[in-house]
Parts: C-alpha cells; sequence; structure tokens
DNA sequence: ATAGATGCAAATGGTTTGCAGAGCT
DNA sequence: AGCTCTGCAAACCATTTGCATCTAT
C-alpha cells in the first residue's frame, strides 16, 4: 500500500500540479492530527510551523487532497467543514453530540449491508453514503440536568 | 391529527409569539409545494403572493417552523439548506442518482432500529440523523452502455 | 523560461442581526 | 400601551477569488 504522501505526488503529477512545501506541510499536519480539523485549525497548526503559509493556501491544497482522495470533507452540521485522512482507512461513520462537538467513529455491517439492499431494490448501483447520527452525548445530558 | 396550521398557532401562543399574515403565507407556501425548496426559492414564491415580505422574515419564520416541528431543514452539502415540511409526514432518507440528481426518498425500519442501538451503547441520546446513499440509477446505467 | 503556486486582501453568498417604524392583542 | 414583528440594510463568517509576485520544474 503506498503511502498517503506518494499519492499526492502521484496526483499532482498527473494534473500538472506542483510539489510545493506549503503542500507538503500541510498534508503533514493533516497526517499527523488524530482529531477531525477544519481548515481554520489546520492553518493554526500549520502556521505554528510556517508562520508565511496563507489561510487560502490551505483551503487550496484542502480541495486537491479531497480530490486525490486522501482526505475526507465532513458535515457535522455546526457550519464548519472538517476533514479528516481516510486514505487507506477503513470506512466509518460518525455519532456526533450538537452540544460539545464530541464525535464518535462507527461502523456497522448491518447498516452498510441494508444500505445496499435499498439501493440495488430502487435499482441503483451504491457508490457512497453519508451518515450522521447526532445527539446529546451522556456528559452534556448530566451537566444539563 | 392537527393541521400543521394549528401546531403554528399553538407554538406561537405558546412561545408568546404572533400570528401574522406573512408567517401564515409562508406557511402555506412551504406546504403548497412538494419539492424541497431553499429559503431563496420559498422567498421568491412568497414574494410572488405579496412583494412586500422582507427575506429576513422567510428565515425568520422558517427557524419557528424547524423548532415546532412543522418543517425539517435537510442538508444536501452544497452549501444552500433546503426545507421540507415534515409534520405529520413519516421520517424517510434520501437516495441520489450522482449523474442525473434524481432523488428518492427511503425509509427503513432495519436502518432506523440500529441507528437508535448504536447511539445508546454510545451513551447517546440520539436526537436526528442524516444519511444519503449516492449512487447511479438504472436510467444513467443504460444511458452509459 | 514559464506554467503554476502563493499570500494578501477583497469579494462572495447564504444567513443573521440591529434598528426604527409598524402592527397585533 | 406594550409588546412583538417587519423590512431594510449592514454585519457575519466560512470559503473563494483576483492579482501581483514568487517558485518548482
Amino acid at each position: 500500500m503506498k503511502m498517503p504522501q506518494d499519492v499526492f505526488i502521484d496526483y499532482l503529477a498527473d494534473n500538472n500540479l506542483k510539489i510545493t512545501p506549503q503542500r507538503r506541510l500541510i498534508l503533514e499536519t493533516i497526517l499527523s492530527q488524530k482529531e477531525h480539523l477544519s481548515s481554520e485549525e489546520l492553518y493554526a497548526k500549520v502556521k505554528k510551523e510556517d508562520p508565511s503559509v496563507g489561510q487560502a493556501t490551505v483551503y487550496r491544497t484542502l480541495k486537491l487532497l479531497v480530490e486525490a482522495d486522501i482526505v475526507e470533507p465532513l458535515d457535522f452540521a455546526d457550519g464548519v467543514t472538517r476533514y479528516e485522512a481516510s486514505y487507506g482507512k477503513e470506512h466509518h461513520d460518525h455519532l456526533i453530540c450538537t452540544l460539545c462537538n464530541k464525535n464518535i467513529e462507527i461502523m456497522d455491517p448491518v447498516i452498510e449491508k441494508q444500505q445496499e439492499q435499498i439501493a440495488n431494490k430502487h435499482g441503483f448501483e451504491l457508490c457512497s453514503h453519508k451518515m450522521y447520527l447526532y445527539g446529546i452525548c451522556e456528559d452534556c445530558r448530566n451537566k444539563k440536568r
């Protein structure tokens, strides 16, 4: 299995795009993170390493990384798109606390199989899916009461 | 079963809010639509009936309608929130053809139950969920070949 | 050498908000 | 009268884009 860095380099080469220090740094930063970062958060971390990097470059590079299937955009329904390094990782969905934004990665074979069946029943060839479960976590429920 | 209009009136009364011609008109307009409208599209339709209504009122009324559980916001991840009259209707998710944008409403009890269980297993109280299945429909597959 | 990349700042676009006047009860 | 509501325009805010300059190849 290729390293994500190589996938990116290949993607750039295939599209006549250039490997730059900024792009390298942004990819490395995202790969080093366990959490799902927003563009803004990622920008802050990148800036710590190289303060000269601009916001726009982060946005532009994220777009490339998504296009190259190395990174996946996540929609936690709070107006901010988050990103996670997805290359080589097993597919999973997310369970999100709408109060504290805590999120848990979930993977359920029953649902996956059912989704496939639903699509087939309607004559669709399933390509992908997105599933987000929104709720309130135990901690937040306890705080409220 | 109460009419959505009555649900709205009750909701307004319960919150010391007033029944106004604009709110009536906006609700009626949304109820008369089969499709999922964005705020902007809804605004256009409302304006045809009463050109004096402002954009902001549409947004504010939509917020109330969502809060009153009469209308549901849909997030197709394209930057525009769409709304559908959901009161009295069964919950459903969406199966979307990525080629022709055909959109089929789906409802699967197995998945719903499974989602609930997953949330509970992680100590979450499930509030809502979003599920989108993306695929290619029969028509588009036939066209391709 | 040159197409592409960058940083900056300004622009975008959907949505929200402050405000003064208007309207409901 | 005393609230809330409305329309307008300005403000917001995450994201995108135009442009002059810089850089990888």
